[in-house]
RNA sequence: GGUUCCGUAGCUCAGUUGGAUAGAGCAACAGCCUUCUAAGCUGUGGGUCUUGGGUUCGAAUCCCAACGGAAUCACCA
């Protein structure tokens, strides 16, 4: 049942059957605030128009004629323009068996909406590192949610493995590397290839250094460095397709996949396809040709290819180079106008910085004004940065954290924890590892997911992640110690029967409201593109139940039908809590 | 300078389409393990929601301005 809609339609019977007809705007129904007394509040302010009462008089004159009428509400009280709503303890009794007995709880009908979602888009000249992971578990999570709403999805990766940057590591390993490979090396081939991209970054200052003192200016030293020009020779015979250039690319190019594999699967994030710009590069040629035949782009005397989108508010824009080479726009416009056609989507998500806004902006004006209607349903899902104590990453300062890194820290910390608070004993290798692994990934995970997306966060490495409190590790905790229970209650044959039970603590109602409440912040997740909300989700019922098990005895209470209710409510805890996990993309363990 | 976003407790963050006395965690302090896992629970202190106007029954939330911060305004991606 949908309780909300429930409360909502009970409401507005009232109210009409007392003031006639409601107009358009919707009844103010809310959830009632911890410190009242109720379930559900109605906002009775806007309705003193009609009622021609005080807001205490509508507020009870409302709640008495609910009372009357709608057997589930057992009791109202009211306070100043708020008419609180107590339903009774059979009606919440009912919205326990539903979701108890709810094959996939949280899991909406099919919508038949195919969405594609890309995300992580790494270059391939460096390893993934801080900003990248919080792109990887937006994207996932953000995937996932969308699942559970109904959607059908593709989860797609656009790999920059082409253009100027790659070069340069290929040039500086061609030149210095001698011969060496991540089997030699022993070094994972994403940082193997990432060592050389700053290998050429100090070869070439140390040769702009050289000629700025033999006279030139910056500008000039920039352009006439050979480790420059080489690299631009590089481009110009990739682009030819020069096959010494394209088998050292493939290659180089092979050893950061199998480095990305690595951390990705390290993150537990995956795609449904791949795509390489070094295949899509080329796309968007016909339909900048498109716009200057329909005359809203326009071509500069050098030949290159604009459009004016100042009456917009905006710059102009630069389409297609001189020359006639893409750049980034003009692939993304080929990319979007291909993906919809191939796909038959109905929505894309770029989840991207929000360094990028201002591209996504143009890049959607550009297609409406193309005539493409599908325009409208593409998404910039725009993250804020990751900020280090002491402002942005900076590759050239040596502060960038290297996700690889950063994994294996989390990991290592979570198993010096775990073996210091003695939950590993008994536990053999293999569980002692994949604990650790669940429970360091899961305040990694946690830790990034619980911000809004939007928001630029701050990650402070010295002081590290907590384990502790609005945690990851808190909610798996929770859930490790019903499973506990459980198991315990089967050992001991103690039976769980589906003994319906009549009456509720106070605390197990607030328990069944907040399950209950579980679709309603997969909703609001997908509505905003926020896994944020199912992290707060999962916290507010993690902490509730804590309460709730401090204060109460499951196995030890003598009455059978009350200790059958406390194990299922406490086996449903942790099913949600399992469920609210895995949309964060977050594994919950057994024990720990 | 133009555009966009942000400013909530010492720190990190919540705060649904405007609603009740602005909430958590961390840090600090004080308690709770012969009882189902103490990665837990309970309590105390901590706020001019950057500032100033406006809209209204009612503003952290909407509008305007100021101050402070971030991103962007590349023939990079």
């Amino acid at each position: 049942m949908n309780i909300d809609h429930y409360i909502s339609e009970a409401v507005s019977r009232s109210v009409e059957a007392l003031y006639g007809p409601l107009g358009e705007e919707p009844l103010q129904i809310q959830k009632t605030r911890k410190e009242f007394e109720g379930d559900y509040t109605l906002v009775v302010f806007p309705l003193l128009r009609r009622s021609r009462k005080s807001p205490e008089a509508t507020a009870t004159e409302i709640g008495e004629h609910l009372a009357a009428h709608t057997p589930d509400i057992a009791a109202f009280n009211v306070v100043k323009g708020f008419l609180n709503l107590s339903l009774s303890a059979s009606f919440w009794g009912a919205r326990f068996e539903e979701i108890a007995s709810a094959a996939e709880y949280g899991q909406m009908p099919a919508t038949g909406r195919s969405i594609m979602i890309e995300y992580s888009s790494p270059n391939t000249n460096k390893p993934l590192h801080l900003g990248h992971i919080r792109n990887n578990l937006l994207g996932y999570s953000v995937a996932q949610i969308l699942k559970a709403n109904g959607h059908r999805v593709i989860k797609v990766n656009l790999v920059n493995d082409r253009g100027i940057h790659i070069c340069k590591s290929m040039l500086a390993w061609k030149l210095y590397g001698n011969g060496e490979t991540p089997a030699s090396s022993g070094m994972k081939g994403d940082h193997l290839v990432g060592k050389y991209y700053v290998e050429f970054d100090r070869r070439y200052k140390e040769q702009i250094r050289e000629l700025t003192a033999a006279g030139r200016s910056e500008e000039e030293a920039k352009h006439e460095a050979p480790l420059m020009r080489e690299a631009q020779e590089m481009l110009r015979k990739w682009e030819a397709k020069d096959p010494e250039v394209y088998g050292l690319w493939e290659m180089m190019n092979g050893w950061v996949y199998e480095g990305f594999d690595v951390t990705y699967k390290a993150l537990g994030v995956d795609f449904d396809k791949v795509y390489y710009e070094s295949q899509t590069y080329l796309l968007g040629k016909d339909i900048v040709q498109k716009g200057l035949d329909m005359g809203i782009f326009f071509r500069k005397e050098d030949n290159s290819v604009w459009i004016d989108l100042t009456a917009d508010g905006l710059d102009q824009k630069l389409l297609l180079r001189g020359d006639g080479t893409s750049v980034y726009m003009t692939q993304d416009l080929g990319t979007a106008y291909r993906r919809f056609t191939d796909n038959n989507l109905d929505d894309m998500i770029y989840v991207v910085g929000n360094e990028q806004n201002y591209h996504f902006q143009v890049l959607k004006l550009v297609l409406k004004k193309l005539g493409y209607d599908w325009s409208d349903h593409i998404t910039h899902l725009s993250y804020g940065m990751v900020e280090l104590p002491n402002g942005k990453m900076k590759s050239r300062e040596g502060t960038v954290v290297d996700a690889d890194d950063l994994i294996a820290d989390m990991v290592a910390t979570a198993r010096d924890m775990s073996a210091e608070l003695g939950k590993l004993d008994g536990c053999s290798e293999e569980e002692a590892d994949a604990i650790s692994h669940m429970v360091g990934l899961g305040a990694l995970k946690y830790f990034i997911l619980k911000v809004d997306p939007k928001k630029t966060m701050l990650f402070d490495p010295r002081e590290s992640i907590d384990f502790n409190g609005n945690t990851g590790p808190f909610i798996q905790y929770t859930h490790a110690r019903i499973r506990s229970v459980l198991r315990k209650a089967q050992e001991m044959g103690v039976s769980c029967a589906a003994a319906v039970a009549t009456s509720f603590l106070p605390e197990e109602i607030a328990l069944i409201k907040q399950l209950a409440d579980y679709p309603n912040a997969v909703r609001s997740a997908a509505e905003n593109f926020a896994p944020s909300i199912v992290a707060a989700y999962a916290y507010e019922l993690a902490k509730q139940y804590n309460a709730y098990y401090h204060d109460h005895s499951i196995l030890k209470e003598s009455d059978g039908t009350v200790r059958a209710m406390r194990l299922r409510l406490s086996e449903q805890v942790a099913r949600v809590l399992k469920l609210s996990m895995r949309l964060l993309g977050i594994e919950v363990p057994e024990r720990m």
